[in-house]
DNA sequence: AGTGTTGGTCAACCTGGTTGTCCAAGTCAA
DNA sequence: TTGACTTGGACAACCAGGTTGACCAACACT
């Protein structure tokens, strides 16, 4: 007796993402970090999670290079990391995270924590924890990880 | 006890809503519309649930008029909608969904409920409902209904 | 020493949007 | 009926966040 379709779903999931995701956008632009787009805290995230170079930002991302090598030079400009020459590497550019960018993703998680705090409330924790357990089963194939490669996997790596 | 972080909360939600659109458009591609585009199904849905014109459209997408024109000359350029000027009106051009445009919601509706049954059947029936009534809540404010104007909203619209 | 792999870069392009500007056509009130 | 406002559409330029494809220098491995 679902009244759902699947099409429905699909705007669920992409619509309770947006309003979680822009949420935090906006208390971050009041909070000091009026430039940052969410590409910019998964980025860095992934770069704090053992991301050292441009290569490894797109495996861990699972897009191209070229577009890694994009988001980190967005991130340079804004002063959220830096690069410099690996010394046993002439090639690598390893990368490291300024103080900005370490502030950018430790507000970034408390806000991303207090929404979901409020949803929390709203639904009582042990349904929000299922809720969780039930969508981790969906990307469960294809892990959407920061902490491994191939986060939005099921595209080949690159 | 959460485990889960606000942050991986909103990977998951674009996880799952990925993991189910590209298996939609995946699908679509083998059922003779390789062309087919995620912001195309919901522009055609959007005209079907009465969007009449490209100022109609924009406002039911809750995205700029221009936007919209842009989203409907790719629709015309594929063959799913036709234009035709408002007699009425000659500065309105209404828009038309053709067989081949019934043809793609019809198809991409079947594969999007075909997923969702795949997804019920790791879940149960129960659960997937209650999932569904609980990204309901987290829309609630702002519901993405291409059923109703401003779908995104929380952006004033234009 | 030669071959293959890897890291990075340039350039062009795509999607799905955005602003800003403008105008013709419709609406409505005085 | 005329003048003021509103609406529908279109032009142009731009942006974010990707993509392909071509390349080259540097490293690694026989």
């Amino acid at each position: 007796m679902s009244s759902r379709s699947g099409a429905d779903l699909a705007l669920l999931l992409l619509g309770s993402y947006r309003n979680l995701v822009d949420e935090v956008v906006r208390e971050l632009a009041t909070r000091g970090y009026p430039d940052a787009r969410p590409s910019h805290e998964y980025a860095i995230r992934a770069i704090r999670a053992g991301a050292e170079s441009a290569s490894d930002l797109a495996r861990r991302l699972a897009i191209t290079k070229q577009a890694a090598a994009k988001t980190i030079a967005a991130l340079v400009e804004r002063g959220y990391v830096t690069t410099e020459t690996d010394p046993a590497d002439i090639r690598r550019k390893n990368i490291w995270i300024t103080d900005h960018g370490i502030g950018l993703i430790t507000e970034s998680t408390a806000i991303f924590d207090e929404v979901r705090a409020r949803w929390e409330v709203r639904l009582g924790a042990a349904e929000l924890a299922e809720l969780e357990t039930q969508l981790a089963q969906f990307v469960g194939d294809s892990p959407i990880n920061l902490d491994a490669p191939g986060w939005a996997a099921g595209q080949e790596l690159r």
